[in-house]
DNA sequence: AGTTAAGCGAGACGGTACGTCTCGTCTTTTA
DNA sequence: TAAAAGACGAGACGTACCGTCTCGCTTAACT
């Protein structure tokens, strides 16, 4: 007889009382509200704690550092957020998750995004963690549409598709990050038309 | 800093008062130096002070936070960086800047300048003082650049020179930002040829 | 019939896995040597769980507070040291029992006790729970003693029995608790003739 | 000419804001209040800032620890407390003197004076730093009374000095400790005849 | 043999103090 | 009169222990 037991999906059960999913909800929620609405400054772990009363020590004894709460904090509610449109040609799949991305960088998405990238920056120098634990599957699926594409002839730019994302997607970013104006939908539309050159009829 | 004149016996002779040049430029000094040696974290005004042998009182009588002290250590080190070229035709001109932009963002410049725009973002929730004091002067003079180049024909493309700007240095930024590679100065001269599509000879 | 089991000595089984001893005696075992080795401060709930390798819900079970298991730990450990004499006259008894006493302040014993005095009082505001648990008993014996030394003249201070103990003891717990030198068998068996007067035969 | 101003009392003065006064009586003030009020176990560094309206930095900054600091409230406190009587012949002197302590001992003083003994031990495993910088100096002067009373023939005892002020003060102090009963003035003075023997007209 | 109750280790958790750090302000001496 | 030296209140840092609370497993007495 096993000594251990397991659970229907096949985990195996734990000893000692089992972590509390909404604590750690908790915690993830507060962190996203705070850097939300009072700003990174004021996201500090202790203000998290007192936000979601729980205590810092559970903070610490799950996440290591604040860049990674605030990546997760950032994941667990964005994630679902911005998604790739999967109808209509690739060129006009890409305008239409500019635009609605450039919608949500100019509201909570936006501000929030920013902070856990900074964050990222002033701890390690960089936000490749940033990169790797979410901006890379979204440039990946974007980069898979620009291929079809220019397969199928509805892009007609021939650049490489990673440099054709950053043209456009680093754009967006840095009249984000530097406040130039204007920036809007309508803006990313014309970018990605500018960058891209779809068909006329994409 | 060197407000004090060794005499031959070893004791310190006053020469008179430090000039606050001598002082601000210790400062500024400093401040640059800890933000490309230590990091953002460790480059708190304790710590300038300290490195700089000038009083916290003294800082805090110029500067009002430490972003605004950040960008104008900054700017005095990093103003004569990366001019930009005044031969060739204009095409040339923003690929050797872009190249040359590059590989000065792959030193000091580039971890200086993210550190100082990661402050004012987390303190402001977004860089657009760094736009103001630095980059949108930068801007407009490539914007003219792009302007020429599209007058003359030497530039193909035929998009707003913000929109071409904002994508090739966007691109660049981006890619820096998130540690995407590669990253080199032949990206940048590729990534202009892309974004402006000059003329074969240009 | 009867409901429930009687074990041999009369007490009552219950239902359920017993106490175990061994536990029991792990957690003493551990307090006594935490205390002795590594101090109060050290001798945390936290501490002693890790060293006995018992849970700390074990622990909090069986003892209310830190101090009633310090108590219970000195106890244990310590109740079989410094037994009364119980040859040789009243004085000598008491001389015997000073010296012992002396000899045991001055290692492990000593600093055991002392830890669990300083916990009852620091708790508490003071050490009576100690003194009803362990000294009480003790005193009383030695009490009897004197009593008996006055009645057949071996003892020739006509004190207060109470009184003569507490000078005697008081002291060197005195000099032990301040570190007043010289603290020696000799000057427990010193100090017992000058406080009791014995007969030049005792 | 002298670099450095030389106040009054000959020190010399410092650079820089001198430190406060009323700052430092007011932590003192604090912790001999909380100690006395609320226990040694709720006299912690955070309550005593918090009482005192000073930073836990000041705190740490002058005081390497806590049972440093309570040494310190409790000498800037109780110093004044129980003088040592100066007229009367010797033996009265002392009788004076023990039941004023005693007095002292039923009140706050000796609430504070066993808290800062508590923590001395707890912390260093006993308190010889609190005999060397309160106790002793207050020994010495009885030890000198108590030799003068055996020279002018008022004090009939004839032990050692130290050792009949350890009969007194250590009885007073053990029967304090450990709550026995009684603990008066009027014992303290009994107990002083019993253990120093004053001739009949002292 | 099966049920039931308690003991026990593992470990999560909120609370609070620890001792340290930086911030931004304030007060004094010195050049 | 500007600068240094440095005290200070505020409050975050990351860690430790407190005492409580699930959990799963074990051990015995009672059905």
């Amino acid at each position: 007889m096993a000594s251990k037991a397991e659970t229907e999906d096949g985990t195996t059960a734990r000893r000692g009382r089992p972590r509390s999913a909404a604590t750690t909800a908790a915690i993830l929620q507060s962190a996203y509200t705070l850097m939300a609405t009072t700003g990174l400054a004021a996201t500090t772990i202790d203000a998290i704690a007192r936000h979601s009363n729980v205590s810092k020590m559970t903070i610490y004894k799950w996440w290591p550092s604040r860049e990674a709460l605030l990546i997760d904090a950032f994941l667990d509610q964005a994630s679902r957020a911005v998604p790739l449109p999967v109808t209509g040609n690739p060129a006009a799949q890409i305008r239409r998750h500019a635009a609605t991305y450039t919608e949500a960088l100019l509201g909570e998405f936006g501000r929030v995004q920013l902070a856990v990238i900074s964050e990222c920056v002033s701890k390690t120098g960089s936000a490749e963690i940033f990169y790797e634990r979410y901006l890379n599957l979204r440039r990946s699926r974007v980069l898979e549409t620009i291929v079809n594409g220019q397969k199928d002839g509805s892009i007609g730019a021939s650049g490489a598709p990673g440099d054709l994302y950053d043209a456009i997607y680093g754009s967006l970013f840095y009249r984000y990050v530097f406040g130039i104006k204007p920036l809007t939908p309508a803006y990313a539309r014309n970018l990605v038309n500018l960058v891209l050159r779809p068909n006329a009829d994409a």
